[in-house]
DNA sequence: CTTGACCGGGG
DNA sequence: GTGTACGGTCAAG
């Protein structure tokens, strides 16, 4: 039988001690799995010049027993791969059994006839996605009968798979949760799905919504957790770090309570680890965490430095939530007191995922669609993963072998002795300026790449007729240009596949699902096209190459230089410029910027491109305490009033309150020409906090325990008030955020430390010195004013130097 | 200046 | 699981 649908998930299991690869896949009807027994597991073993056929020989007689496998090689079939830049002669080996690989490895890695061993650390499923060029979630053909089986969900014995459209993607069909946890409890647990949502609750009163849900205990309240995940319709369970949070307590609870983990229907959450953390498995689904992608990938497009749900929400989807402070979930629940508000909290809290979800799961899917791996692997990569999965799956397609790992050792001297010259910044001189036009290189690194050829197999390479010299610092770098690098080549597609993509959005409307694909699309080629540089200087990387990524910097350099120089020569004024941008100003800016732009692209080579990012009315630029001028902190508005602030404090969660709001409004009365208003702001803050007018709630400031507060070495604020606060009876345990106050009784700072709930004063001393004057001072000391005038002590002096 | 500890998200 | 993967900041050395 035939069908097609989407796959979604893979992974291998062990029958008669062999290996069955399972597919998940969605089509029109239901899940299936499709099995196939005939994928096997090898690895590539390089034989030394002239060792060949001894080689074949010795290995096709090789037995052995480890742990009581009994290991051998049982076929070889020779191959001709690309090495870098040779072509060579290589052993494809063969196994029965994934886990023989690695065992295998270590018993012939020194053996004199080997040159090197290649590709023995491919997850298998991975080989087996490689190998057969498959894209989850897209669409696949699958070929097979159906196995009689007494499970619910229909098993196939594939015959064979191939991939379709890879991008016709998964519609995704999400079920976001949230628990509620007092004590280590559960006490709540919230669902929201398309027609579907609820609070579980395990109190009994009289609720007024009727989402609501009384279950009587923690351990029925399990049971019902366990039965809405098994029998709910939907591909995707998602939530806001649910690997490390949520997943973790269910498993705890569940433990306690002597219940089987099962909630994919028919299989145990399997917590798979990754790095330092875990990731939990829900096999027939695909669990989703926000968090992780959001730290990774989306964090890099948002202004705000924190990265709970709510402050992501609100710059992704334009939506919040009121937020109910910790201790008062806490105090709801032990008074059973406002239960209602707290059920509503916790519905909010899966609504607001699943809405983040909706907008950031297509993203996960079209990413996952362009590598070539799952969802699941997906959504926690990071960008070294993401462009070596997608290398190894075009070496594949190219006949490339693929490089190993670096060791331990190799890794540290890499990282030791790797550094180089970056970006170029052209330092700002502090103040405002008027009539801003903002440049930007599109995508600058990825396309000098291509441009330039920077690539491993292209450097120094042997008998070339035509190369690139590249200097840097005192070495001299020549990449070839006769033939087009690994690298090149991949980027050039993936640029001008964004260009073409984004040439077609122009004509779909913004609202239909060709542009939303598409956008989500040129997003992926995005992210993955601006990972490569980093890539090449990353030192875990299989094809790390310094010297590719220093040429890469020292271009960029050039190219920015070049435009600068360009910008001046033209009359213009350069007020800042970073890496591919270029910040430039000018009476009669608007007239310029068209004969600028056109001057410099006349002399870009290949798919360089230099564009006009936006107009300002007005900039304003600050420096370090240095004196020098600071990069990535300027603070901009738009000709329609809005701001755009990078870079300052306000947005940072370690820092209080009215220290960020004060910043805030000083930087917008500032780019308002308000200067004098902005000093007055500050010095009305500051005569309330000396009059004790700020309500304790703005003086709050947030920092994670993340031991017990006795096993801290150092005296650091938030151990001691914690430890304080034990003392009086309160449960913190690790992991716990506190929030504490700055109070007045008390010598040092940690001595003075409360949580908020045991202080009734605060040391207006400590918030005008350390946090009012710090965020306000970085504007303000550009505009003449110095510290004791901020405090009110000294006489203003020079303050139109710059107005 | 280098090294090592700490921290993120969640309740 | 063809295992054992972050990156930035800040105080201490």
């Amino acid at each position: 039988m035939e069908r097609e649908g989407h796959l979604f998930d893979i992974f291998y299991t062990t029958e008669k001690d062999e290996p069955v690869i399972n597919l998940y896949i969605k089509t029109d009807e239901e899940v299936v799995i499709a099995r196939d027994t005939d994928f096997q597991p090898y690895m590539y073993i390089i034989p030394r010049e002239g060792k060949k056929k001894d080689l074949k020989r010795k290995l096709e007689g090789l037995k052995f027993e480890e742990k009581g496998d009994r290991i051998k090689i049982f076929s070889i079939d020779e191959k001709k791969k690309k090495d870098l830049q040779d072509e060579k002669t290589v052993l494809k080996a063969y196994v029965k059994h994934p886990r023989h690989i690695p065992k295998l490895k270590e018993k012939i890695k020194d053996w004199e006839d080997i040159a090197q061993i290649s590709e023995y650390d491919i997850p298998f499923y991975k080989r087996y996605l490689i190998d057969k060029q498959l894209k989850p979630p897209s669409k696949v053909y699958v070929k097979g009968v159906e196995i009689e089986t007494d499970g619910e969900i229909k098993k196939i014995a594939l015959e064979d798979v191939e991939q379709k459209d890879e991008k016709d993607i998964l519609e995704p069909d999400i079920l976001a949760f949230d628990l509620e946890v007092v004590d280590e409890k559960v006490v709540m647990c919230s669902f929201y799905k398309k027609g579907f949502n609820k609070v579980l609750v395990t109190y009994e009163q009289d609720y007024k919504e009727e989402y609501v849900e009384i279950v009587g205990n923690e351990k029925k309240l399990l049971r019902r957790i366990q039965n809405i995940f098994r029998n709910q319709d939907y591909t995707v369970i998602t939530g806001y770090n649910t690997d490390q949070y949520d997943f973790k307590v269910l498993r705890d609870r569940f433990d306690e309570h002597g219940i089987d983990f099962e909630i994919g229907g028919h299989d145990e959450v399997r917590f798979k680890r990754r790095g330092r953390n875990y990731a939990a498995k829900v096999r027939g689904r695909i669990h989703i965490d926000l968090y992780p992608f959001v730290s990774t990938v989306i964090s890099r497009t948002l202004d705000s430095e924190t990265l709970d749900l709510n402050s992501v929400a609100e710059e992704v989807i334009g939506k919040s939530k009121e937020d109910m402070e910790w201790s008062d979930i806490k105090k709801s629940w032990e008074n059973k007191e406002n239960l209602d508000m707290l059920a509503s909290y916790a519905l909010k809290d899966s609504k607001l995922a699943h809405e983040l979800a909706e907008n950031i799961v297509p993203q996960i899917f079209s990413l996952s669609s362009l590598i070539g791996m799952t969802p699941f692997d997906t959504c926690r990569t990071s960008y070294g993963q993401l462009v070596e999965n997608y290398l190894i799956k075009e070496a594949a397609i190219k006949n490339i072998l693929v490089p190993n790992r670096p060791t331990q050792y190799q890794i540290k001297d890499r990282r030791t002795s790797g550094r180089f010259t970056g970006a170029f910044v052209y330092e700002p001189e502090k103040g405002l300026y008027e009539n801003i036009a903002l440049f930007d290189f599109k995508s600058l690194y990825p396309t000098i790449i291509v441009s330039h050829n920077i690539s491993p197999d292209s450097l120094e390479r042997e008998g070339c007729g035509d190369e690139l010299k590249i200097e840097v610092g005192d070495e001299v770098y020549s990449f070839c240009q006769e033939e087009k690098g690994f690298f090149p080549e991949i980027l050039e597609n993936l640029v001008t596949e964004r260009y073409n993509i984004k040439k077609e959005m122009k004509e779909l409307g913004k609202k239909t699902q060709a542009y939303r694909n598409n956008y989500n699309r040129q997003n992926a080629l995005k992210i993955l096209s601006n990972a490569f540089y980093g890539y090449m200087g990353y030192s875990s990387a299989r094809w790390y190459s310094r010297e590719s990524a220093e040429a890469t910097t020292k271009l960029g350099r050039d190219y920015i230089k070049k435009t600068i120089d360009m910008a001046e020569e033209m009359g213009l004024e350069v007020v800042y410029g970073d890496t591919d941008s270029v910040f430039l100003s000018a009476e009669n800016i608007g007239e310029k910027t068209e004969e600028f732009g056109k001057k410099i692209n006349s002399e870009l080579p290949g798919l360089m491109e230099l564009e006009l990012e936006g107009m300002f009315k007005r900039g304003f630029f600050t420096y370090t305490n240095k004196g020098k001028g600071a990069k990535k902190k300027y603070a901009l508005l738009k000709n329609n009033g809005e701001l755009k602030i990078t870079g300052f404090e306000y947005v940072r969660r370690d820092w209080s309150p009215i220290a960020k709001e004060t910043q805030k409004k000083v930087l917008q009365q500032v780019l308002e020409r308000d200067v004098e208003g902005a000093y007055n702001s500050v010095k009305t803050v500051i005569e309330k906090l000396k009059k004790g007018d700020i309500p304790l709630e703005k003086l709050k400031i947030y920092t994670t325990l993340t031991k017990r507060p006795e096993n801290y070495d150092t005296k650091a604020p938030h151990v001691e008030a914690a430890k304080k606060a034990i003392k009086k009876g309160e449960k913190i345990k690790p992991g716990d955020t506190v929030d504490y106050i700055i109070t007045n009784r008390g010598k040092t700072i940690s001595e003075k430390a409360q949580i908020t709930k045991y202080a009734d004063n605060y040391d207006a001393e400590y918030y005008i010195e350390k946090q009012i004057i710090p965020v306000s001072e970085r504007v303000l000391k550009v505009f003449g004013y110095t510290t004791s005038q901020l405090k009110g002590e000294g006489k203003q002096s020079g303050l139109d130097r710059f107005s």
